[in-house]
DNA sequence: GTGAAAGCGCTAACAA
DNA sequence: TTGTTAGCGCTTTCAC
């Protein structure tokens, strides 16, 4: 590695001047040919400036930590932290991640983080828990990745649940669906508050009421494929609002097993977390692509914003969309998805 | 951030005292008393070491670059990057994670770790094609992860396909399948090489032919399935090893509208990228994981016993196993898939 | 046993 | 307009 030292000596010149030319503050201090001739020179010697010495002067790394919590081995993680990626990588900052499943790890992690003089966090933890931000994190700039806490402390991102669950029903109810079913959990999740708020809204908004028949929460495997078996025997829905793909899967294979076809006889919109049925099902599934890239593009940029202390550019808004084909629409809908900013609602801009 | 020069200040020593002693290198060089209160004060006083300053003066940052080309957005990386950070974590290294997923955006992250100063990379590429280590990591402590290389130049981890093939045929000829299919991939896959290689060799070892109309490969969605109700109709398997999730699905979807029951008149194995089936199908789907968390631990292990120059631990091989119950075999079987270090081949221990 | 001092590569105040 | 100097926090040699 060479360094300002040796560059110095080449073009016969202090290391002070190199270093004022090659951050680009010699405007008007130093002689533009004299500049130049650094310029080749460190050119020449392929000059990569040693980002850890400067942040001993400068007190900047322009690195970011990213903890994730219980997230990591979920499919979802990778998008957010490769958003996160894309989004420093342009503006020169590098991301470290850590995982801090257990309380202890989690300080542990962060301790480490300290020690590497991170200039901000990202943090992320599963949004179906009431979450609340590590104390030895208050000081620091940090922003809350598909996470929100309820003080409103920190600026967050996070799908608008209750906007996809509205949406969800209301593709259905346009496609024609007359007994629109919801497939849940059953266990307690914040995301499925929302979303049930969305759905049971959206009905009544289209003069329908609630039937608490048609909402069927299950856990997995075959307990929660019988109870969908039973939903189709004694209700007959003809549209499904899933939860996430596996529930998706349990109307699929009940249809199935009774020869009804989706798509023709029964309508599903899903939420697909895994992927895997974008690939398997599409377009007979209409998928809703949570946009987890987009969340982590968008908290780096805002948590740069934060530590560069600029507000955030318009460019720095990530594009959601996602493709909801369905029964009378053979080809893809784009619809876009709401990104939630605390303190301020608004819509991400779209493209197509 | 309380610093060394403060320690020495307070404990009314010298810094170089203070460096001796919270390095522990103060054996027989520092009266153990004043050791003693040296770490008293700098407990009391909540002392971090700065590693960027360390780093400056050592040469060595205790950090990894983990680089991945095309497979961050995967399901496959989080368990890769969560093994590997666990065994840094472990280890007192950090991760920086970068991807290159583009051949420029590669080189110019290379650059960026490089001027980051890590001590070594982890290299992430996916599987299924023909990788070459860039040039411009050549000369840096390097180990790969689910990949490898034609020339053996570098340590390598990648799961031992032919042996998944292999064990998940056999699976089926003793569950009693006489009709075993294979539903892969019709797009060329390295992994598809090895595994179909290994259902071969295990029906010759059971004295069964291979029998090219039992292999269906296919693409995705709607031709994927007709494909196999087509392998259905004419060839009537009772035993499927799937190539991945969405082949299962397509076996699954086939298999509820012929009436036919997973687990009683059919018996099918499947490897499970995405997860999804794991919480969906078990037990009635035998699933295969691969790997990839122990993969990232292990290489993980592997570059730093290389960097720090001493032999790897036992301890520091993963314990790799995957869940197969079957027809017969009501409870969860455990089989250890391989593990294959270029230069040698050993398998992982197996705990159960 | 302990401390003074040099220096890792860089930035920034100050002199010239 | 350019160079000298001090110092970021730490390690390490070398005197004492």
């Amino acid at each position: 590695m060479t360094t300002m030292k040796e560059i110095a000596q080449a073009a016969g010149v202090s290391v002070s001047s190199v270093s004022l030319v090659l951050n680009g503050r010699d405007s008007g201090r130093i002689n533009p040919q004299l500049a130049n001739r650094i310029r080749e020179t460190a050119e020449r010697m392929g000059y990569q400036p040693n980002v850890l010495a400067r942040s001993l002067r400068t007190n900047r790394t322009y690195m970011i930590g990213f903890i994730s919590v219980e997230v990591a081995t979920t499919p979802y993680a990778g998008g957010m932290i490769q958003g996160a990626q894309d989004a420093l990588s342009s503006l020169g900052y590098m991301l470290l991640t850590v995982n801090g499943d257990t309380e202890q790890a989690l300080e542990s992690e962060i301790r480490a983080l300290k020690r590497y003089g991170v200039d901000g966090f990202l943090y992320s933890a599963m949004s179906n828990r009431v979450m609340t931000v590590p104390k030895s994190l208050a000081k620091f700039p940090l922003v809350l990745v598909d996470a929100a806490e309820e003080t409103n402390r920190f600026p967050s991102i996070e799908p608008d649940e209750f906007r996809i669950g509205y949406d969800a029903t209301t593709r259905l109810i346009e496609a024609g669906c007359s007994r629109i079913a919801y497939v849940g959990c059953a266990e307690p999740m914040v995301a499925q508050t929302g979303r049930l708020a969305g759905y049971r809204q959206a009905l009544m908004d289209h003069g329908r009421g609630f039937d608490e028949r048609l909402q069927c929460d299950v856990l997995n495997n075959g307990p929660a494929l019988r109870a969908v078996e039973a939903l189709f025997d004694t209700e007959q829905p003809n549209g499904f609002f899933c939860f996430n793909d596996a529930r998706a899967w349990y109307v699929y294979e009940t249809a199935a097993r009774h020869g009804l076809a989706v798509g023709r006889d029964i309508s599903v919109v899903g939420v697909d977390n895994h992927r895997v049925f974008a690939e398997t099902l599409e377009p007979q599934l209409t998928t809703i692509e949570l946009p987890h890239y987009e969340m982590g593009y968008w908290a780096a940029n805002k948590l740069v914003s934060m530590i560069e202390n600029r507000p955030l550019n318009e460019g720095d808004w990530p594009h959601t969309t996602a493709v909801m084909p369905l029964l009378d629409t053979p080809s893809p809908v784009k619809v876009h998805c709401t990104l939630i900013e605390k303190g301020s609602v608004r819509d991400t801009p779209t493209t197509a």
